[in-house]
DNA sequence: GCAACCCATACGTTTTCGGTATGCCTATGG
DNA sequence: CCATAGGCATACCGAAAACGTATGGGTTGC
């Protein structure tokens, strides 16, 4: 069953003649004399009757042609679907975001992605620390918001934009009442920190400022999320030094104080699967990029 | 665009293999990589990600899988339906009939076609004598029931039976008391005429009766129709010779009583264009016939 | 490090398709 | 009644596409 027939035999059954239809198909007549056969041949029985002033569909051949009709439109719809997808003009982007940017960055970024991306069915999922990596990797995300960056060999990177850190201090701590707290005041007391270092970079960025500031601080806790670690500040439990988007849907009771002399910050990035890579991408790097920048 | 090229398509991607699917399509495996990367090709974008286990679709390849297989799935309905149309088991069947039979014929042989012919979408149209042809020559009607038969080159006969030809009286008529009318009695009585034998030969039936008795009847009207016909004689206009089918339906007042020394007859035929000739109308025929049989 | 698996490429063979030339049939017109 | 024109079918040839076999390259797994 070749398509190419269908094709033929619509034409000559709507200019109800071979010549015309021939050349409507620039093609000669004969050819296409001889492809009606095999396709009648195919079938079994005759699609045209044959007159003197020309083709003349059989009843067969009608119910041939409403389904070879669809069938042509519907080959043509898909190749056409899938030219689209691959261009970024449809289909469907599975994003990806940690909670800690979600207050900062969807109220803006949702709209801006379907101004942007018209035809493409958006869906949001959000990803925790531990289950980012492998969202992206067996593809139930396509791309993912994270803070910081995932290093994977599989996984690319696009950075958007950088938050600074901040101290998030009990409010009425002594530390809340500096308008910037120098680092060397944080000095031995107790951190509550985000997963290790080795397996989360951002907690490795506090590392790395302390490590320079020669400032030690006991880790009284590791929790998985920065919004619990401020729930643990609020509690008493310690200190946390978190990105500023983070102040965002904090609870009351804590507030935040930039850190004297530290300028750290902890990168904002778009990643995706290498082998992923397309326009719909390139157009929500593009997007994120946009609303980081006016964050 | 190649629906060959469709089809492969479709196994690889339910195989998730160029292997496994060139091992379901009967075919060697180089080949259809090949005719797969031409799709691709001629899409303009990679359709499946090759991994070292197989092949996987990609979005593209998932947008056009949906509407690949549902043209397959029609052009494969399109080619059966016309096999089916062809064969006898599907389609359309437009009966024509006379009035005049209809009363006698129609209630039994409906539900006979219903039965005999399955999934056939059956229409019903009443002809008339100066239509009937026509309706058949534009195949407005597939096949027609008549009396009598359509004598033209373009168009087929089958005799199915045939109705006795019987004389229309007024029932309060000094011939109504006969149980059967002798032809000779028929001298000089005026005749309601159906069309001139020239266009009918149910009338040139008539002349042949009266012209072998050699009686003379003068011709007082002549109408289209043979229920105009009793219409007439009702009237008191003069006799009218009919089909015996006739009595059914006739209106009160009319008797039919049968000629004494004449079994002439009508047939009754099913005639149908020499080139809509299908199992269609042969099972239509054997349906009429049985009908007719048991009148 | 070798075997197994899987896809891609290369090349020769076969099938199929399209073009040209031509024939047959029917209607039309002088 | 013959001639012409229009339309489809057939025959033959060259070109293009597809298929099979042989083979290469990369990755997984023992």
């Amino acid at each position: 069953m070749d398509l190419r027939r269908l094709r033929y035999f619509v034409a000559v059954a709507e200019e109800r003649s071979v010549g015309k239809a021939a050349d409507r198909l620039r093609m000669a007549q004969p050819p296409l004399s001889v492809q009606i056969r095999k396709l009648e041949a195919e079938i079994g029985a005759p699609l045209f009757r044959r007159g003197t002033r020309g083709m003349d569909l059989t009843e067969a051949g009608l119910a041939l042609l409403s389904r070879a009709n669809e069938a042509l439109a519907l080959a043509n719809d898909g190749i056409e679907a899938a030219r689209a997808v691959a261009a970024g003009q449809r289909g469907r982007l599975s994003v990806g975001y940690m909670f800690v940017l979600a207050n900062a960055l969807l109220p803006k970024l949702v709209p801006e992605l379907r101004k942007s991306l018209p035809g493409i069915d958006l869906e949001f999922v959000e990803l925790s620390a531990s289950t980012r990596e492998a969202g992206l990797l067996d593809r139930s995300v396509t791309v993912a918001l994270c803070m910081p960056a995932i290093h994977h060999r599989e996984i690319q990177i696009a950075q958007v934009g950088a938050q600074r850190l901040m101290l998030a201090v009990p409010a009425r701590s002594a530390l809340a009442r500096l308008s910037a707290v120098p680092v060397s005041r944080l000095q031995g007391r107790p951190l509550i920190a985000l997963p290790h270092p080795d397996a989360n970079p951002a907690s490795s960025a506090i590392s790395a400022l302390l490590r320079r500031h020669q400032v030690v601080m006991p880790i009284v806790s590791r929790v998985e999320t920065v919004h619990s670690a401020l729930s643990l500040v609020l509690a008493g439990e310690g200190l946390a030094i978190v990105p500023a988007c983070a102040r965002l849907g904090a609870p009351h009771g804590i507030v935040f104080r930039p850190l004297r002399d530290a300028t750290d910050s902890i990168e904002i990035a778009v990643c995706w699967r290498r082998d992923a890579q397309s326009p719909l991408i390139r157009s929500f790097v593009k997007c994120a990029e946009k609303v980081v920048a006016r964050m």
